[in-house]
DNA sequence: CGCTGTGTTGACAGGTCTCAATATAAGTGG
DNA sequence: CCACTTATATTGAGACCTGTCAACACAGCG
């Protein structure tokens, strides 16, 4: 890959053809994991960080119960791990859930970009405040909501990223979470995802053909979630200007 | 003020004089507001973002059915409203339960800072990515725990932060969250943290006094609360060399 | 063909919410 | 300073949501 992949950092700047350049320098050689690989363990030390190219990877952090809460569902395009950088130990296990392509990012190519790409470091503080309101809004739906509508709330979300990376996706796509991997996203049990996931076949929202899932009233399923839209600022003025 | 203010920003780097006088420009002059006021409302346009200087802010996000999340309880030295940076609607309101003291910074100034201190501007994205680990730690304990230790968790992480910022910080100390709020924090009702606030007294864990709180056993508290032990990552090596 | 992971279902227990009433504290205007 | 209003805390009873436990079905895979 001689340019550099899609990355959610666009949705915020617009590059030069010299930050391209340099985004293209701060990945290392992809490579892929399988599905079910991890690669990296809560407690590891934190060495670099990833960038997700394809396949989807989760982020979940132990419980002392023994149980986990997935923390985020990453797609192609997400920057993995880069919470951890604050912390000696990582706080995340990233597990591959399909086989996946990733590329390393080292700690001291990433803050170096302070120096010497300013509109690039601007970009990433916006992504990773970016992630901090959609986990404000996934707590409120956790914290605030039944089942039914915590569910909807993470296939809509899933659904609109996926638009994201391709603006003509169907309505019926390939979803590789397990009903457990979901409860552990949404703060219950599997059993009960199951249930929730009945009823809103019942009802006609969705249809389930194996990992494939069809949502069939994308409105009604977001009135459901209640999740806020969010409106994201691109190319804010307060950026620092292109050179 | 001729010299900045706390700020959680020096929990990860320490300043030469030059980025001190940065800083100090960075803010307006302090203001004072009262109990109760709002500061900025969820769906204001976002002008300027705030450092709190003195007393309680919280900032919520309101959910569809009326309720509200509490997604974050400021103290003294926190960044206010800087999620909604990337948004073009605030997603947040932020209210003082104290008198509060607080400092405006523009947008402009703060977006000036990623190329005039870039060891700065790392230093308020490593603070954005220790905000979001400490969501992720909310979400699973808003997810995946019962309301004893939520509650627990709420108090421990408050008492930590206090501590923070005066390391002699007795047991007993002002807790101005009303049960409401904190149920509003925790996705539980008022009746419900009534309760278990009773039980915890009961147990001989807690007592209060009027707004003043006391933690009696704060070992057994802090494991009822089953909060991972973050150990932040002061000075890393990746961060730009002091100029 | 047997394993193992995943999905499904039922019965029951337990946690939390809802509704409603009351008590107490805090704030306000006279 | 008192009377009144409002905010906050407290308590009970019952309904509802979700968890727990356990069994079974089904699929993919070696």
């Amino acid at each position: 890959l001689t340019q550099f992949p899609i990355h959610r950092l666009l949705e915020f700047i617009d590059l030069t053809d010299a930050e391209r350049q340099i985004m293209d320098d701060l990945y290392g050689a992809p490579f892929e994991l399988e599905r079910g690989r991890v690669l990296r363990r809560v407690g590891d030390e934190v060495q670099e960080v990833y960038l997700l190219l394809d396949g989807w990877v989760i982020s979940a952090v132990g419980t002392s119960a023994g149980g986990r809460q997935i923390v985020k569902v990453h797609l192609p395009g997400d920057m993995l791990g880069s919470p951890s950088m604050v912390l000696k130990k990582a706080a995340e296990t990233l597990t591959a859930i399909t086989t996946a392509t990733v590329a390393r990012v080292s700690l001291k190519k990433f803050g170096d970009l302070f120096v010497e790409a300013p509109r690039l470091a601007a970009a990433m503080f916006m992504s990773v405040q970016q992630e901090r309101v959609l986990l404000m809004d996934r707590i409120t739906s956790v914290g605030r909501t039944r089942a039914a509508q915590r569910v909807s709330a993470l296939l809509i979300h899933i659904y609109d990223r996926l638009r994201v990376l391709q603006p003509d996706q169907a309505s019926r796509f390939l979803l590789p979470l397990t009903q457990e991997q979901m409860g552990d996203a949404l703060g219950l049990t599997t059993v009960h995802i199951n249930r929730t996931f009945r009823e809103l076949i019942a009802g006609g929202l969705v249809q389930r053909y194996g990992q494939d899932i069809e949502l069939f009233d994308v409105p009604r399923l977001r009135r459901m979630a209640s999740l806020p839209e969010r409106e994201w600022q691109r190319y804010p003025e307060w950026l620092p200007k292109r050179a």
